[in-house]
DNA sequence: AAGATATCCAACATTTTGTAGATTAACTTG
DNA sequence: CAAGTTAATCTACAAAATGTTGGATATCTT
């Protein structure tokens, strides 16, 4: 995984990783191939198959190393007594990261909208409750936050705590699930602004 | 994408898809090939490409097979009035439906643990809010769900919140979208247990 | 029953992958 | 800086996968 100190090796992955990288942006990822990756890189397919099995491995690597940030001194673990106070921590140090390398991020972490099915219901389910908010909205109920974001965290912890369920071979009851999502959402909302109950605008 | 009335069209899009998810239970997508679809198909290769263009074009099909129903009837946008309301109804019949497919859902929505930036992004920041929780937990602090939900639920929100910002070209400032997260943070905890403030049990 | 059309089949060109051995160039270490 | 090590390049090749063709056969729709 990591290239020798070998001022070679190191040029070599540092050339392919940026070249998938620029090819990266110009078409999916499926798309390109080893070829494409050498050609663009200048470097020789044998000198790829002395480094990586793959194209996969050769992403892997690049993905390893934007996110090595986040493994190690980005977030401190120390030095908070709440978890509140960890996580707008984590959360502020993460975005900063992403923010100031956003070029690369916004390559990969774009969803690709169609071969992905948690993506797909996720779009879903964010895009019902979008709607869903945008009404409540027009009936006078004050949101907190904008409601892209309400439906983004919505949408988004659900269904990670959904996959999270699946991949452990549901831990729990489906009953039970639904009750720790109910306790979740109760308190998750309109913290201090008064619900205004005026009659629906149709619709 | 929707196959034809015509039986012989019906059927191959059937065969193909189950082959398919058969193949993707043993292996992963990236390394099944066409021929390796049509043979386990028993269909001929050629007739897989009258009517898709490669197999990303096959698995958006499939997926969006398993999509419908959340686009469609299962989950009914009217006559509730408060967005929870709708939430929990929409996180309800989402399970459920799940639920009674698990051994396909099992197969597409596993995280691909190395090959997605999100997937990476997220696992680590899971990790550690769990890392956390459970030092909370030890201090005697009550959590309303067990620490994997939390965790869960905070990550998954926090990170498609992250992604909603980055695709929209970042729509508001880095300090706006972290107030919003804290706004959102905030009520999101120990909704009616009492806070008992117990010296740390060391680490 | 007749026309339309999907499937199958054989054959082929092209692209991509993956490997091997030999040569050349660059780096590390003492 | 010299010697030994190791990486990169190059050529060549084998195997696999992709994508397209034209025509024969079977099946469906109306």
């Amino acid at each position: 995984m990591e290239p020798s100190k070998d001022l070679r090796v190191k040029r070599t992955y540092k050339l392919l990783s940026e070249s998938l990288l620029e090819l990266m942006k110009k078409m999916p990822f499926e798309k390109i191939t080893i070829t494409d990756i050498c050609n663009n890189a200048m470097v020789h397919r044998t000198t790829f198959y002395t480094h990586f099995t793959d194209k996969y491995d050769l992403l892997k690597y690049s993905l390893s190393e934007l996110e090595k940030p986040f493994d190690t001194g980005a977030v401190k673990e120390e030095s908070f007594e709440g978890y509140k106070e960890f996580y707008m921590d984590a959360a502020q140090k993460t975005l900063c990261y992403i923010d100031s390398h956003i070029e690369i991020f916004k390559v990969f972490l774009k969803k690709n909208q169609e071969d992905s099915l948690v993506t797909m219901i996720q779009n879903a389910l964010t895009e019902k409750l979008t709607q869903k908010l945008l009404k409540c909205q027009e009936t006078g109920i004050k949101l907190p936050v904008p409601v892209p974001v309400l439906a983004n965290i919505y949408a988004g912890g659900c269904l990670n705590v959904l996959i999270w369920w699946i991949e452990q071979d549901r831990p729990c009851s489906l009953d039970q699930l639904l009750e720790y999502l109910d306790i979740l959402i109760q308190p998750l909302s309109i913290p201090d602004s008064p619900r205004q109950h005026s009659p629906a605008i149709s619709s």
